[in-house]
DNA sequence: CTGTTAGCGCCTTCAT
DNA sequence: ATGAAGGCGCTAACAG
């Protein structure tokens, strides 16, 4: 009936001693004759003990265990950054607490609440867009937060990501050196700061330095979905640009296959390039040309600082940015 | 400081009731006059209370949150029974710990502990093969716990995924009506009862049907990577395979390209038909023909079949079959 | 080095 | 309908 039955007593009792001593040798705690120690040890091994992490968690106010919250994870990009998250969580002696928001600020909020009833240690969101209502619980709870691969613009949350405006500033140049001069930017939501904000900086600037003139036709903005690239293609092509940049990989592969299926060749007739260099880019023909960012170690970073947060470490700077780079594969010339 | 101070002993004091009452509307118990409900829920309201769900889960021994143990998130087809996992868990009130494994044997007993020590109210366990070890430590642990997308040969566990063998036998024999011959069974490891038995099974009933002699030759078992996939093209070929059968995606996709980079043409070269119908099978050219399978139900069927197990209702039958098809795309004539 | 004693915040009988 | 009191299993001073 009961799920385990053996306490801390039990043991107590069984090895003669007092509960707080098994509580130290359980915790590892040092102030413990080696002979009592052993002794304790054998019987949780007889007894087959194992410390109930919930009451654990109520006496010392720590749970050990981080919320994630997460668009999708079904998305490749959002995953990859879980797993890495997970793995430096584990590391660290964390387990996470994962939770799929759609980017819909009241789940988040609603999601955020249950995260903090259940007296996480700290979180991580990703998401590209965090409402006033979400900022505003996210301080008043005053648990260690840190954005994963999304931006803040305030600066106040930790998070870590890439420089966004210099990596798309150096794609869009490379697709003007490569003799385009209409380059659609294809994205998500420009309400996002990733892609109103930085992103869309990062066009302009690499515009402007070739000056080309902005044209506001080309700018494309949709979900991050496959599907949502294919159906946008027909627009696409009427704009008459002859190259895009575009914010995200599945978004990206439908955009190519739109394009190829239309009979165009990439990239020959068209280029493409994308952001998030996630395993599709190099699944698909031609492979995608891409801003490349460490996806995993983005996650890793982050659950880091995070652990250092909670710790109470001084952290030198809330806001880390990882080195991104370019990689040429075959959709763009 | 501190996370949260206010108790829910601070609300008795503020309404002027006693705790017990509190904690009577705050869990919807009607024993409560209409009248000191509203008070205490205004009270409540004003101080911002939440009842703190490690002490709930505590004093009730109930923690509303299960363990999902998932090979990878990354690979899509997990990925996609967990989405599933986490909605419906989200519907009944759950939140779930993700714990990836990578199918290691050892990071599963571990892990299982970890979240057996958190006190869980049930597991969901992906993976394709349960280690003794394992099997032993689930059955010792009295929670309940459901395999997604994965076999129980024994079936003593509950679990719910498609017949397997019903279903490759039918693939098989589509590729054997294409006037395939030689066909490659391509898997991760053998020793996976889903691959070894099932899947094989199913393969060699629809030889045997047509009259065609097995040849172990036929057999590649490596990960299922897109990687091991390209890899593993050259010894499909040397084998003189005309079509392949194989047992994910993302490998699937890897044998796709590694034969098209090879400059075979597919079909009228080399047909293939793979098993899950992730998001994959069509992202690709040609799209690939799959047995289809409703991921995203799996594990929401997983996730209500373990809500039962939890509330101690009677279930009919813990091994449940979802219905299954086979979808011709481009990658099969 | 080890034991005692309070809680942690809430649920749950048992009375009233 | 409501209150009082005893845990749930463990940590954390505080004494010795």
């Amino acid at each position: 009936m009961d799920k385990q039955t053996i306490t801390i007593y039990d043991v107590a009792r069984e090895a003669a001693v007092s509960m707080a001593t098994v509580s130290r040798v359980v915790n590892g705690n040092p102030n413990v004759k080696p002979a009592t120690r052993k002794k304790v040890l054998e019987v949780i091994d007889r007894l087959d003990y194992r410390p109930n992490a919930v009451a654990r968690g109520l006496a010392s106010k720590k749970t050990t265990t981080v919320g994630v919250i997460i668009p999708d994870v079904t998305n490749i990009y959002f995953s990859s950054l879980a797993r890495g998250i997970d793995d430096v969580a584990t590391m660290y002696k964390y387990n996470i607490i994962l939770a799929n928001s759609d980017q819909n600020g009241q789940k988040e909020v609603q999601v955020l609440n249950t995260l903090l009833a259940k007296q996480v240690d700290g979180i991580i969101f990703m998401g590209n867009q965090i409402t006033d209502e979400l900022r505003a619980e996210l301080k008043r709870s005053r648990t260690p937060v840190v954005l994963s691969g999304s931006v803040d613009p305030t600066g106040e949350l930790g998070s870590v990501n890439i420089d966004y405006v210099a990596a798309v500033m150096e794609s869009i140049t490379d697709l003007i050196n490569n003799g385009n001069k209409r380059i659609a930017f294809v994205s998500g939501s420009m309400d996002e700061p990733i892609n109103g904000e930085y992103r869309l900086k990062g066009y302009k600037m690499a515009l402007e330095k070739a000056g080309i003139k902005f044209d506001k036709e080309l700018i494309f903005e949709t979900d991050y979905s496959y599907r949502a690239g294919e159906t946008l293609w027909p627009a696409i092509a009427s704009s008459h640009a002859t190259a895009a940049f575009v914010g995200d990989d599945e978004l990206a592969v439908g955009v190519l296959n739109g394009a190829r299926d239309a009979g165009l060749r990439v990239p020959e007739d068209f280029e493409i390039i994308t952001s998030n260099d996630s395993k599709l880019t190099e699944i698909v023909r031609p492979k995608l040309s891409s801003i490349t960012q460490p996806l995993y170690d983005l996650g890793a970073v982050s659950m880091r600082l995070l652990t250092k947060l909670m710790d109470k470490e001084e952290v030198s700077e809330k806001t880390i940015l990882l080195p991104y780079g370019l990689i040429k594969r075959s959709s763009t010339k």
